[in-house]
DNA sequence: TTTT
DNA sequence: TTTT
């Protein structure tokens, strides 16, 4: 089948710093999980907030924008589309659910803790919303999407 | 939280005809799974397609609207939210997963092979992309989002 | 500025075929026309339909499946951003004002007049949801998103 | 026609404080306009930065969200629908263009220099990415839908 | 596990 | 007119 559209697209909170794998071919995949949430008031008059939380990989170059810039708490908007998949989570277990494969992001930072790398300059987490076109030495990150025409990142 | 946004599109074919239950209390709901897909060449040089299957769940005037138009095999494009939930499947299975809470749904026609009413005349499947606004006696649906403004629809 | 998204999802009809132009150096890029509407009721209740036309542009990949398939009155989605232009229109008036560049398509098919192709076998417009992947040889077009990775397209 | 699609998501920096106006009638509408940009090397080799800017219009809820807690710089989550519109500007021109009215916001706070409310801590300007239920007496502000089942709000 |  |  073609002429189909499957399309997330979703700003929320990391609920911890990304996980980085680099695999024997050059590729690169981060994953982390982050929060959506929305509160509603029930037939009983009361708050109620429910949080979703969505698991999202990401390859290659934005996979290191995110081991980069990205830590727990931040904010972030992603773009990509939803797919079922099967792994083995840390503790081993076998896992099956959906992961959202993201083809894009852009870091809207804030709400950090820092994470492991807390108060660290060397890796410093973004701390607002990144307005700032990546250059070279650059310390902030970008909006940046998956393809090949950003061959001039410093990544 | 808020701050956040948790939001699909999709597009896709419905893999049978809605299943739609009315509760008491008056609201009703409309399941149905869609498929989209995608195809790629892999290392080998093969050319893979990839299916996705995507539960949808729609509520009340949308759920009327699925009842009324959408047959097994049309194309329909869904606006809603990512939602985990756990259900019990119709061989009395566990299951959970994620369910798309659609609230927004166009009908794109097409596709159907006309499920369990085909060729029925008193319940005719969209054909093609529909672009009428519906009205009372209307045979075509309508872009229709889940909501309060849409009060002079026939549902 | 970066961490900023521009994004539109539009499904309309054409209001013309696509013009195309093949440029020096070898990109091609191809216009058309397309219109969304919704209706309401107003205040006097009368059914109002309002229809908002929208001036897409394609380049390269993309203006050539939308030359090849895309005719009056076909029903497509387009993905892109809002860009502000000005242009010279046929009349030869000075012409400002946005443009939706397509980075993404999905042709949906119906609805199709024949626009100047009319019944032409050489090159049949879509006639409903395509729903196939693209093939050498095949007659339907793919969902296709602007970029690199898809050059085993028969284009 | 109906069955189309119209949508319009964005993410960008208010260039300034928002313009409110309240209706005879009792309704509300809010103006603003917002920044999109992307950046990109040149055939020279040069960064350049293309800047977009999108008149930004709400109605009602969303006005007064808007009033209260947007200022020039801060970063906004928008979503909406292109809308042609003809308006007299400040200096009393007559424009034409593009409006995108929106049905949905969320605030991203951050780079506000503050506005005309600068450090007025009667009108707290959102400083980071707003993650909060809206509660009476809440200094920050929603992530909201225009529509009515947010009633509890303190608007 | 996030955020407020 | 924003943002970096």
């Amino acid at each position: 089948m073609a002429g189909s559209v499957n399309k997330v697209i979703l700003i929320g909170n990391l609920g911890s710093d990304p996980e980085v794998r680099y695999l024997e071919g050059g590729s690169s995949v981060a994953r982390f999980n982050i929060a959506t949430s929305e509160s509603y008031t029930n037939k009983n008059g009361e708050r109620v907030e429910q949080t979703e939380w969505h698991r999202i990989e990401l390859w290659d170059r934005l996979a290191q924008i995110a081991e980069k810039y990205l830590r727990k708490g931040n904010a972030v908007y992603i773009e990509g589309k939803i797919r079922s998949e099967n792994w083995t989570d840390k503790e081993g277990q076998q896992r099956s659910g959906i992961t959202i494969r993201a083809n894009n992001m852009t870091l809207l930072g804030g709400g950090g803790t820092g994470g492991t790398t807390e108060n660290s300059p060397q890796q410093p987490a973004a701390r607002q919303p990144v307005t700032t076109t990546p250059r070279a030495n650059d310390p902030v990150p970008p909006t940046m999407a998956a393809g090949g025409d950003d061959d001039d990142l410093p990544f």
